[in-house]
DNA sequence: CATGAATGAGCTTTCATTCAT
DNA sequence: CATGAATGAAAGCTCATTCAT
């Protein structure tokens, strides 16, 4: 009378998960079938439904993922020692975007996010965690003088934010980008920005 | 066996490429099919194929026009005599992204030109043509003395374009943004970038 | 410029609506796929959509026909001359249930009404139909002193009502049944019922 | 290798019949899954086939012990003194019939057994029984003087099992039927039917 | 030029059943 | 005995596209 192993449930799940998201950067979140899911994770159709009650169930699952990893990067480098370059040191990593990692889903993940409330409930709801850690890096930073003071922290986070996401949109924009250059001139605008001004 | 009449066929051309934007607008590029677009401009599937090929084509149309409008949008921007208060003025407008302007079809079309080559080339096109604008207005102003002249232009209008598509995505991960406070920080980090170091 | 032959496409629907009651009545509501009733009906299986919205539809579609066809006969019935004559002459066909005639559907209707809260409206309005009818014939019966005036022609409608059931559901119970005498007897039945009772 | 308890086997083979009846009275033969059932029994859906080899036999089992109950309650009937009165007694049921008992599958068992060969035999056996018990008590009712002796048992049977089934189809046609003023004439009916004729 | 009919591949999902443990 | 994993055929339905008129 063995039991269910909740353990060996859970790791065929992620496997299915990683599958679908290999299908997903591949396809995009409509062009991936469930089949497609089911010949890369190498399960019949049927079987998928063992695991998730629906295709945006994967999705979501997803999204889930993807963006908890993304809010993990934010909080290794806010709780960082040295904020201001650990977060410039993020840009480099730039060219790799559209890689098989669940990082080349952020585009899609956003624009599934205006049109199905589920996913962008749990895209906002991811924004606002790290729009937070943003906001109080940045209220430390200014309690230690190195941060301009004069900057509202929520402002100037969703700034940050912004600027991020609009360095990833690059890749997809000019895939030939100069990299070196336009990181270090993504650099210098963050900087710039939040140094305090020279009295 | 008389001949298309050039100017109407191109009259209707337009119409359908404006309803097929009003409804990728409301359910995407994928979401929408055909037959909606047919309704929403009032002709039978079968017409439909009169004036373009395939969906594809409707969507590179659509692509095309809308990446036209908002070069065009830039173009009077960098041609105005104020460039930079133009510039920052862009920003007043980020409140209506998702409204029924072609703009809201940006983030669609980011994600397709991954998965697309034919829309990828499309936007690689115009982006290139909005970096070009916008490295000649960053290269005038740095004669003007207007604009640090140690930017590089081209980097710094990869780094403009950037936070502009950044700022846009900011609707999506967060429709309730302080949108004043938010412009008034992106016009600060802009301003910051680009002006002269003090002495 | 032609428009739509709104004749034409009726007459496909109903064409439509014959083949699936011909599987209907071969495999049951539930029994036949929608892929049979179109290989039934010679057509695609894109191509039934165009005529219904969903399989219930048909189902649908076809009760109310059903049921129409079923409400009309009994409609003669009343109207005639002598309706109790030909009351029990309609026990004469209980033979030809199971055929290919829409009749055969009766017991799939009833079963799925019980289940489908819009099959089981549209059985419920043709029964009260068919019962108002049936009072209807009963009043006018007693007027005319050839009814026992002492039944309620409602509940007493119920009760022919009944017995019209319960006699196609005979033919299920056992198909050999001796037709001719148990006829015999169900109009004894309804002749003993109905009758004014001897001074 | 021990050998199978029997008793416990055919105990827990009731128990899934049981359940499965729920089920079926619940959402119908066809609607109701083999998952549903092994939810509803509390098994795996493996283990269910240690008990039945397929749904079908869970169906002919169901139909058997639901038949095989109905006939108990038929005998039980005419083994009694005064038969007429408790047969009429029977119609008291009426308004419960769609209610979680086997009798609640009886339209489901009557359209089923026109499609599967195995239930209609079923089916027939139970009916004919049924019939032939009818048929004795009113055979002894004839040879009591209580019973119209012109009558054929067996026809007379046919009707009497006609009426019954009739009666438990009217819930269906209306949930909302007098069932007092309907009852009341159903035992006219049936009164009228066999009662010798007045002299 | 314009229509609606028609196609057929493919979609997500369900489900009776079998398998390995 | 009993479990949950796994299968694969088939279901209802959608949709880009083509055809006949």
């Amino acid at each position: 009378m063995r039991k269910v192993d909740p353990v060996k449930h859970e790791e065929k799940r992620r496997e299915i998960l990683a599958a679908a998201g290999r299908c997903f950067v591949r396809d995009g979140f409509r062009g991936a079938s469930t089949s497609d899911i089911c010949a890369e994770a190498k399960i019949s159709p049927g079987h998928l439904y063992h695991y998730f009650p629906s295709k945006e169930a994967i999705i979501i699952g997803l999204a889930g993922a993807g963006l908890a990893q993304a809010t993990e990067g934010i909080k290794r480098i806010t709780d960082g020692p040295d904020v201001l370059a650990a977060f410039l040191s993020e840009f480099e990593h730039l060219q790799a975007e559209r890689d098989y990692s669940l990082q080349g889903l952020l585009l899609d993940m956003l624009t599934e996010a205006g049109r199905s409330p589920e996913i962008g409930k749990i895209l906002r709801k991811h924004s606002l965690a790290i729009r937070a850690m943003f906001a109080d890096f940045l209220r430390e930073g200014q309690h230690q003088g190195r941060i301009d003071p004069g900057l509202d922290p929520d402002a100037a986070a969703n700034t940050l934010l912004s600027v991020i996401d609009g360095a990833k949109v690059l890749t997809v924009r000019d895939p030939n980008f100069d990299v070196k250059k336009t990181v270090d001139h993504l650099k210098l605008l963050i900087t710039r920005f939040l140094l305090p001004p020279a009295p």
